[in-house]
DNA sequence: GATGAATGAGATTTCATTCAT
DNA sequence: TATGAATGAAATCTCATTCAT
């Protein structure tokens, strides 16, 4: 019974990620959403309050997974160089392995200030933590520049999200994931000769 | 006569920067840019075709101003690494001047993904050009790595990108600008010790 | 259910059909049509995809009705000119007892060629079918003349017509069917002595 | 000076019935006709008060030509029924000459029931006159039966009509005009053999 | 819980007409 | 007289959400 019910979620989260990286989320309709995962137009409101509140569990829940799944790597690995690497590896391959997550991502995420906002205090913030800490964890061991480690989790996030982006728009077919360790590479080592 | 029609044009632009910022483009409701701009709502039609092309004259215009600024500003700085500096803090200081207008760059022009290719094959593929030439320039005077320009200048983008859009939800008063040198330092020294 | 479903539909036909003779379609609104009809805006576009839809719609079902109905009474009779005769009672007798059903018939329908073109190769050529049948066994039994039965279809089409237009502007209270029978005897016969 | 102005209003008409010909009255915008008659949209109001003047001005044009030519032709012609021959005549000849004419007389001027009230009070009024006039002529000498002269007017009329309507819709290039003398007959003398 | 018909507020855009030049 | 930029009222249709079944 308890199953079935997360089934049910499952299937209507996955057909608004499908409609909203296809059409947008203002250009999506409910009822669209709801006969791809197979219900009916009310059927959504039994599960998430409204519209918006879809494309929020959306981010909640692929932020979470990630985040779970990167601590969880993260604990094997010692060197911060290769820490940053897999961390890169990952939000890269997540992505690239789900072109209509990240379409959501990257596009439908950014929609208002007030959404973005909100986001970015709460989910998205545990992943900045975890950049922090492995920045910190560098200057502690005297890899890296007594730099403000927000200010560099912001520079790290901010070349992840623009690769994400232009390989989006690109609508290429290259690995996304292929420049991770180059990136990582630019990022500690800088594009400055020696 | 044809001053009176650039004016009007201009006060609509405004306009409409403002009221997109406020309440984001989809919230927006034509006319209450009309009504900011001091004209009848049917007016708004005379001059641009509808909301969305609206959208993108703001985003031509504002672009091809910076690109010009840009350019002339390059001419006589020699120093790759002075000249992305200015680059970066020229298009800090114009947001961080324009609080309205980098709202609407940051979050209204990410609406969609038709909308975003569009852009970045027009106007943005200017701007990128202009950082890919200094990063080359820099590689010829073989002072940078022979890294893909494109990728790096994707990233520089990425790290700017990311420091506005910060700025924007942060919603605190600091300068915009103040980081420019720190960030193209780190970008091109890198965050590793020595 | 089923029922309900007719029912609302009718109910919508009925209301539009009032309030097109009323205003004529170009000066009715739909909100006018829905609060007729006691129903939402919204309603009428479940049940039919435009407004221009709605006109098709009256047209189609009232003159199915007619068309059914026709054919049905004109079984028991033998006579050419007594079956032309019934024909036009009905026409007649359908629009005179329902002066809205008749303005629209007559006004709202000719609106434009294209609706026009449409109808006349869809419904209404049922209808010319059948006075076209009769008037070719008339000439079968030898009582007619050997005219285009097409050409005198029109004719009698014409005369009918003008008939229920001259009926609706003079907008006198006079029993529009009363004249059926001299109509169709000046049809047969001529205006000619002898 | 007069003629000049004359010669506008000309073209004005002109511009008026081919965009309201090719368009229908309501798709049809006052800019496109100005355009099309080589003058500002103000200028129309400087010579017709409105839109829906201006599709009165056309029909009383048109009819006010038509009107005198067919009394001018009929005076010399004797036989009632050579009358009804050359008025249904010029008739169709006139309309299948100018199928945009035809097209806003038959299709354009049926819009709301106000209007063709009034139309048929004033202009229409003078030509229904014409043919009774024949009819009673007819009577007087004999020749036609003693039906009531405005019954068997808009009998004509109605032919007539439908012959015109019917020409538009089937969008074929016969000659309209050529049934004039068949459909003369047909109405004088009945479809009944003998 | 599930359904899907019904709701009705609301927004973009059009276009006849005006009027300052 | 002629112009054409400006006006602003107004209407179709959409669609998130509700709720009776």
């Amino acid at each position: 019974m308890k199953l079935k019910k997360e089934e049910k979620k499952r299937k209507i989260i996955d057909a608004a990620i499908k409609i909203f990286a296809r059409n947008g989320y203002f250009n999506s309709r409910v009822s669209e959403i709801a006969k791809e995962a197979g219900v009916a137009d009310g059927t959504i409101y039994i599960y998430f309050s409204s519209k918006e509140e879809l494309l929020s569990a959306i981010f909640d829940e692929a932020l979470q997974v990630f985040v779970e799944e990167s601590k969880k790597l993260l604990e094997d690995i010692h060197d911060p160089i290769e820490k940053l690497k897999k961390i890169v590896f990952l939000h890269l391959k997540h992505l690239g392995a789900n072109r209509d997550l990240a379409m959501v991502f990257q596009i439908e995420f950014r929609h208002n200030i007030v959404f973005m906002e909100r986001l970015s205090k709460t989910r998205l913030a545990d992943y900045f933590k975890i950049i922090e800490g492995v920045i910190l964890e560098g200057q502690e061991k005297g890899l890296f520049k007594e730099l403000n480690p927000r200010f560099c989790a912001k520079i790290l996030f901010g070349i992840i999200d623009e690769m994400v982006t232009s390989w989006l728009i690109a609508n290429k077919n290259y690995k996304l994931e292929k420049d991770a360790d180059i990136l990582v590479n630019t990022f500690v080592y800088g594009i400055a000769k020696k």
